[in-house]
DNA sequence: CGATTGACGTTAA
DNA sequence: TTTAACGCCAATC
């Protein structure tokens, strides 16, 4: 321990990590995972890591905007894929392709505790 | 090394 | 109210 955290190494794995845990059916926002990071004045960034989480272990499809919409569903490639697995996993959508936060918002604090 | 962009979010005009 | 710009931090060009 003991180590310095220069964030910056970090702040992918914790995106990452953050995401990991998400459960199915559930989805995160950038501003809540960069808040948990504590880069949270900068939500840009997060998105920014999942872009590249994209071909990980990290279910990027899980993490959305403020809004609850599908931001970068072009960068899994096909459009419709975010939302359809998404929809997979249990996970409902308004009329504009946007998730009902109110039911499947996962609350990283309220996890931990 | 410098400048630009980027899956956002917030505040100001 | 809607639209615009700003801020933040890091990665990429």
């Amino acid at each position: 321990m003991a180590r310095k955290e220069t964030a910056k190494e970090n702040f992918y794995q914790k995106v990452y990590a953050l995401v990991r845990q998400i459960p199915e059916g559930k989805v995160s926002t950038y501003g809540a995972i960069a808040e948990k990071i504590g880069t949270k004045l900068s939500a840009r960034m997060v998105g920014y890591a999942l872009s590249q989480c994209v071909g990980t272990d990290v279910p990027a499809h899980r993490v959305v905007n403020r809004f609850g919409a599908l931001t970068g569903k072009h960068h899994f490639g096909p459009p419709d894929l975010m939302k359809r697995l998404l929809q997979d996993e249990g996970v409902t959508f308004n009329a504009d392709e946007t998730v009902k936060m109110d039911l499947h918002f996962y609350d990283f604090k309220r996890q931990r505790r």
